[in-house]
DNA sequence: TTATTATTGTTACATTATAACGTATTATGC
DNA sequence: GCATAATACGTTATAATGTAACAATAATAA
């Protein structure tokens, strides 16, 4: 199974995704001969401040500020496009919202795991939920190709431990 | 296994589709002391009239059409919003778009197999996938509330009878 | 350096969804 | 039946999310 789940709950040094994430992004460019541009890049650690959602706005919002300028959505969404391309981000649908992916470089299933209080998200990986969405598809000869699985409820945090809770 | 998988990619009387959901509609309004108006049951004939996903404005559109009067978007997304209520459609998020449901009277697990070629939505529950989720969101102390889960890739008629295919 | 390609800036606009408030309709108690 | 309250609908305006089109700039390659 692979998941960030048990990292995103706990106390962590929050520098070390931003970078660990960045590695894993210039990785990938260099792979894939792509440009990690300072907007891309600067959206990619945004996504990566928190480990919640963020919508196309916010990041304009956010971007705008620490460039100390105006930027246009196209700005936004055009770097949202290329990290999605690449596999850096994922949108999360019911949401509107995009969120850093822990493991672009591995093939997984897409399993968002969306707390409703404090709104962090979590992805996993588990070849169990696989298996059972392609025998299902079989069963019903449905050629599966790409999935999005959105899991609402209470991360660790907001269930058991109240006091790290997000109240904003 | 709940699905209408099967019957969806067969020659079928589609208005016993229609029928028959409306008779659900009507059973669960009554249980529910909700009003099944003329709109609501517009709007919900119009869902079943394909079985793909509608979006709020084609619904509109077609709600129009068929009143010959024009139709604002709250009178739209009013409708939609009680079908919600009640169980009686889904919201495909990662279309923009609504469906029937095929089962709203019982408890299912909100997972659509969604065709990349005609667009065909069915719906699927089955215990081997809700199982497997259970069981991964278990392992990092995820309490699962609410899920939406939509697949994406080609339905029997799109993979294996091309003359099927719907190409508009 | 120049030509070519990729990226960004800018303006305008398309699509999806809601807020606010007034009117009409339906259900309910008398 | 009638008054009243609750529910649903009509209407206008606007918010939130996402794109198209084209000009300007920057990076790379020849």
């Amino acid at each position: 199974m692979l998941t960030n789940a048990k990292l995103v709950h706990q106390d962590h040094d929050h520098g070390r995704c931003i970078n660990a994430a960045l590695l894993r992004a210039n990785a990938l460019c260099a792979e894939n001969k792509a440009r990690m541009t300072a907007t891309r890049e600067t959206v990619l650690r945004l996504l990566w401040q928190s480990h919640r959602p963020l919508g196309a706005y916010q990041l304009q919002d956010q971007l705008a500020e620490l460039l100390r300028k105006p930027i246009a959505p196209p700005t936004i969404y055009r770097a949202i496009e290329f990290l999605l391309q690449l596999g850096l981000i994922h949108r999360i649908h019911s949401l509107n919202a995009y969120i850093g992916c822990p493991f672009p470089d591995s093939e997984h299933s897409n399993v968002f795991m969306i707390c409703a209080r404090c709104e962090s998200a979590t992805e996993v990986s588990h070849n169990t939920i696989n298996n059972a969405l392609q025998s299902t598809c079989d069963k019903v000869n449905f050629i599966l190709q790409r999935q999005n699985i959105e899991l609402f409820g209470l991360c660790p945090g907001c269930s058991g431990n109240p006091e790290v809770v997000n109240d904003d």
